[in-house]
DNA sequence: ACCTGAACACCGTTCAAGT
DNA sequence: ACCTGAACACCGTTCAAGT
């Protein structure tokens, strides 16, 4: 029975990863400004100060926090044989089910990230999969910022709309409440976008994801 | 000379958009987190409290700047009688340029904006110009999304790379530093990023900007 | 209505001192 | 190396009291 000597909160043996986990679950249950030094070390059993032994700031623990949660996504189907478009759109669908899932970094993404490690093996098969659509290097890199685009304005348009700290609604909720909330819209005044509320509310839906993604790589492609 | 008692800091006479002014002078010289209530207080000749008087709380303010400077950005070219590509393009640039001359702003744009009133007539005036490009309203309305999600997307990503306090160095400048940085990567890791390390500094370019959306408008167009 | 002064309940970060 | 306890220099927001 020889147990380290467990003293107050849920601490068992802290490092890097501990620290990580634990502010990536105050993220989620309460948004980015729930992720402070004293919550997290309390959080992981230690004082505020002894956090600053595993990184230098709180930003570089929400960038830490950043390139992990990229790296969740599966990148490996980006290099597989199938064509070209399969592998780019099961990829950006991969991307944003674990970014919605944790919507709360969703920011600092957009603000500090597209340039971490994984950003750069991403863009790298990028440039692989819009190669063998046919596109001169040249293109394919214009056509991979055009994609990367896409995808992060999607995912940031659609996490912003999902309030912290609850698990994010399921996408037909979330439709329902976007729908409601075109209802009170004087229809006179716009009213294209009154007619059109029932689409609207899709905005965010996967398979209007779906259609832009497939619309942009058509218009990629030529 | 009938000049109202002037006390204390460049205060003459407050109001909403005296604080909005001052809120915007603060964002521009040091990011969003420069913008305090005390240092906005300071500003306008006011203590913090005094604030409360005109916005219920910051929150209040930042989303008052956001839709302040999306109604800067000229959504009369969307009403033109040009080419829709043509008027949606002009605008898409007008808006890049006003955001990008204020780069601080942009994560709060992101955050919790494309729903103010601005944002709405965006979208009806977006609808009219993909229904003169002949498109029926469902897939005006998707057309329309994907316009939004491309243009705030390319801007997000642009304005964070610029750093907050500075005026946003010229464009030819922050490619520069983009290629510079480019510049020390392993070339064998990353063969293709290396091999068009010039278009990808370019990436922050008003020439990529438009060839991406151009790109964009011809997917939608099918 | 508008504003001050002061307080309350927080922040991130630093640092001597201990182990 | 890792951690505590305490401090420093801040925050946003509230509120009695004044005009």
């Amino acid at each position: 029975m020889a147990m380290p000597p467990r003293k107050r909160g849920p601490r068992r043996s802290v490092d890097r990863s501990t620290v990580l986990d634990a502010a990536l679950a105050l993220v989620d249950s309460g948004g980015l400004q729930a992720l402070t030094m004293r919550s997290l070390a309390a959080e992981v059993g230690l004082t505020p100060g002894a956090l600053y032994t595993y990184f230098p700031d709180r930003a570089a623990i929400v960038s830490a926090l950043v390139d992990a949660l990229l790296a969740e996504a599966d990148t490996s189907v980006l290099a597989t044989a199938w064509p070209w478009q399969e592998r780019i759109t099961t990829f950006a669908l991969g991307l944003r089910d674990v970014l919605l899932r944790h919507p709360g970094i969703v920011p600092a993404l957009l603000g500090d990230a597209f340039r971490g490690p994984v950003a750069l093996t991403v863009g790298e098969r990028l440039l692989d999969a819009l190669a063998d659509a046919g596109l001169p290097p040249d293109e394919a890199a214009r056509a991979s910022y055009g994609v990367m685009v896409y995808v992060l304005g999607a995912i940031a348009l659609e996490a912003a709309e999902i309030p912290p700290g609850a698990p994010a609604a399921p996408e037909d909720v979330r439709i329902a409440e976007r729908r409601a909330a075109l209802g009170h819209l004087d229809p006179s005044a716009h009213p294209r976008t009154h007619a059109a509320a029932d689409t609207i509310a899709a905005y965010v839906s996967t398979d209007q994801f779906r259609w832009g993604l497939n619309r942009m790589l058509t218009g990629l492609r030529r």
